[in-house]
Parts: structure tokens; sequence; C-alpha cells
DNA sequence: CGATCAATTGAGTGTGTTCAATGTCAGTGG
DNA sequence: CCACTGACATTGAACACACTCAATTGATCG
């Protein structure tokens, strides 16, 4: 929270299109995470000159839709995004979560469309890099080139986790979804102790992890009854994060 | 486990090198799926310069094994290869199939060693791309480059495949997987039949389709009485083409 | 306050799993 | 040639887990 709000979470947001609500550069909460970082000055002008910083866009409001023409690679300044399918009889089937510093659109890379929609689940600023330009301007740099095939790894992780996801019980996938938030920081962390807002609705993480709102409802009950967690609508609270990381990893 | 000091594959058994076995580039069966396919000479030859060819692999023998340093993309000229993991406890999970014209490795990039054990299914000729020179050669030649990228489809198709086939029945992902192979152009067809033999264990198909062998035996065999397929050990039977189509877009 | 949607809880069903037995086939050696 | 072996494949029966359908509660908003 970089306003002067403090603490308080601002419910209502501004007009999503207002100018001044874009993030600078020095503003931004995924400096550490961006592709620019670590190239020399001239080669991050070169970088900051094809980007355009946008937002927020509020919740429930899509960065990109399936089927609009891809151009563009989107870096996520501040806020989460889910990305999601919508099947023939309507059904919405969530593929993701791309959260402070992940990078949204690779998934359409060789596509001349996106093949998601992806929304925004909480006020979200976004930074957008022209795709083609981008990977013009990689030939240059090949520093940058080597960071944009390293997201594959993004890729090939969530592959990883679907596939052995399969045969994991409605509870482990749960726990597994939360040690991922660990690892976002998404959660706050003080002693053994932490605490997650979630900004994604129960039924996108069920449809997430392949499971009915209702199965992920009992899991989650039943995580409670085991004291792993407590469950207080979109707030979840650990009370032993040890035990927890101890439980995934049997 | 294994110490490597030159670029060489590993394994106890030698890389399958004798100088009879390998395939030229014009008698390799991948030519219409190679990076280089479309480049000008010139850049062909420098393609051509860094490239390996070797076979070939038997049946069983691993290209690459998990925790080998990762070094080389590998393209299949000839053959089948399956990609595995092993849990814990020893069960091998099947993540993929790669069949004559796939790019072999890709899941590695950004990493610095493999995380699956590469194993050939039938004799198997590849053509090895050492990954470092590849990617400066990619600089000079943006085609290749954007090549590259586009491989990112294969790995997006996969997901969407994994995720999509968790909503599935277990018939349902069977056919799913024949018509995967139809697509790979392995299956035979003439007229509205086909036939196929399959390179790869029912074992591996199940794993792979996230099912247990009895599960997809009784999948196979309900298939069969509904006439939709004829299943006779590695060979397996297609009648009626058409209503396998239909079948799978219902 | 009622309307609406998300989340929870309950009861009953169904699909794939588990465990176990049998069948098939290739390779081996008597 | 046949019995033996081991890996793979098929089939059966009982079970477990997540699903489906349905009702209830809770939260948010007009």
């Amino acid at each position: 929270m970089n306003s002067k709000t403090t603490g308080r979470r601002n419910a209502e947001v501004p007009a999503p299109s207002s100018a001044q609500g874009e993030l600078e550069c020095g503003e931004c909460e995924a400096r550490s995470h961006c592709p620019g970082a670590g190239l020399s000055d001239e080669q991050l002008r070169g970088l900051h000159r094809i980007t355009q910083s946008r937002g927020p866009y509020p919740p429930g409001q899509a960065i990109f839709r399936i089927e609009d023409c891809f151009g563009a690679l989107f870096v996520i300044q501040k806020g989460t995004v889910k990305i999601e399918t919508t099947s023939r009889d309507g059904t919405h089937l969530v593929d993701g979560f791309f959260f402070r510093g992940d990078m949204l659109g690779l998934e359409a890379i060789g596509d001349d469309r996106y093949r998601h929609d992806a929304v925004a689940l909480e006020p979200t600023w976004i930074c957008e890099l022209p795709y083609d330009q981008l990977e013009s301007l990689c030939s240059f740099v090949p520093r940058l080139q080597h960071r944009i095939l390293l997201l594959a790894q993004k890729i090939r992780h969530t592959t990883h986790t679907i596939m052995h996801g399969r045969y994991l019980s409605a509870e482990q996938r749960v726990l597994q979804f939360l040690r991922m938030l660990c690892q976002k920081q998404i959660i706050q962390q003080r002693d053994n102790q932490g605490s997650l807002l979630i900004p994604m609705s129960k039924g996108d993480i069920a449809s997430y992890l392949g499971l009915r709102p209702e199965s992920l409802s009992r899991a989650l009950s039943k995580l409670q009854e085991a004291g792993l967690i407590r469950n207080h609508g979109r707030e979840i609270e650990f009370p032993d994060l040890i035990a927890i990381r101890r439980t995934i990893c049997d």
C-alpha cells in the first residue's frame, strides 16, 4: 500500500481510465521481477520507450479477452489477475492466477490471438510491453532475450503442478495452493503464524484446483477441524505454518 | 551420480554414436518441422554447424536423465520418446510423449538441469542442438528466435489439454489421446478406417492420462463394446474414424 | 427490508480406485 | 517341444472420494 491510505483497503475504486492512475517505475511493486531489472541504463531506456503503464483496473474488468488480437505482454505492477476460458456450455474454467511481478500473456506467444480472458481480481496496475517491439529489442539485448526464455519456467511449473495435482486429494490440493500463495509472498507471515486475504473467490480457487465449490468448502472445513487453518470468508489464518509445511511434504 | 566433463551425454551406456547409425538431414523424417526449415542457405549452415545427429537409441535407453545438466535441445528425427518423473515412493509419472519432429528439452529452458527422464520407446534418432549456441544464433537470425518462441505453443497446448482433461471421463480421455495420435500422423489412415501400432505401453498411456492401468483397460473395453475401436495388444484399429471424431466433439 | 449471489452443509449417487485373480505373450532353459 | 518365468494386460468385486442435487446460512447491495 503505497498510497496515503494507511492500512485501510480502498473498497471503492476511482474511475478506471483516469490518466493520473498509472504507476511510475519508481512506485512499481514489481521492480525486482521486471524484465528490465539489471539492464544497463541505455538498454533500460530502450525497454522503457516501448512500455506503457496502465491502471487501475477495477475488480472484474478485463485486461484482455479471448479472441482479442495478441499484441503485448503485461507485467503486473500491483494487484491480482485470473485467466480463464469459457466452455461451450458457458462454464468458466480458471487456468491460472497472476500476482505482482508476474508476466501475463506468455500463453499467447506464437498465436495471433489471446486464448484466455484476463480479469483483474482487485484494483490492478499493469505495464504493457508490445510484443513485436520486445522481440526486436531482444535481438540487441541478449540478456533480455534470455530473460524472456526463462519465463518458460513459469509455464513448466504450472504444468508440473497440474499433472501431479491430479493424484492429490482435495485437501492436499488446497494445501498445495495455499503454499503457492505463501511462496508468492501474498501471505503475511509473523513468527509461526500467518494470515491471508485471498483476492479470488472460492469458486475461482475450486475451478483452478479442478474441484467443485462444494468439495473445496468441505476440504477447507476438514482442514479447519484439523486445526491447520482458520477459514473466515476471504480471510484465511494459519495458526501453525510449520505444521502446514510438514503436512504438504509428508 | 555422473561426472561429466565434456558436452557429451552421460549414461553408463555411451550415447549411440556409431558413425553409421546417425541420420543425415537428407534422410531425416522431421525436415518439415525442423527449426532450420525455411532459413537461408547461410543461416542453415550456421545452424548445421552447431547440431549433432545421434542414434539409434534402443527402446528403454535414456536420451537424458533427470538432474543431468541442461545443455541442449533435441529434435526427434525418427522414433518416439516419453518424458517421465519419479515420485519419492518410486512411482513413475509420464508427463508427455514426443514424436517425429517434436522438440525435446524445452521444459528445461531456464533451468540448469533437466527435470525429466527422456526415454526412447522405439529405435529413435535425434538431432542435438546445444542450447547456448542456439540462443546466441537466435540474436543473428530473428526468424529462428521467433521459431523458438513459437514452441511455447506446444507447452501451452499441453497445459490446456491437461487442465480440461480433468473434467473428462476415462473414455473421453482415451479418445482424446487417440485423436492426438491421429493428428501426430502416427495413425495410418485409409478411407474411413485406420490402425495404429502404439509405441508406448498401456501403463504409460494410463499414467499420462491420469488413470490407473485397470481403468484404462476398462475404458478401452467399453470403447470396443461400443464398436469405436478394436483393441489387440499394441495394435488398435479404428473401424470408423468419422464416428470417433463425432464422439470426441459432441 | 427483500433480492441476489457466494459459501456452507447434508444426503445420496457414481466413477475411478484398490485389491486380487486370471489371462496373454515373449523369452529362457530343461 | 513344453514347462517355467516375469512383465503386461484384462476382468471382477468392494470401497472411497468427489460429484450432484437440494436446502440453509451469510454477506453485500440497492
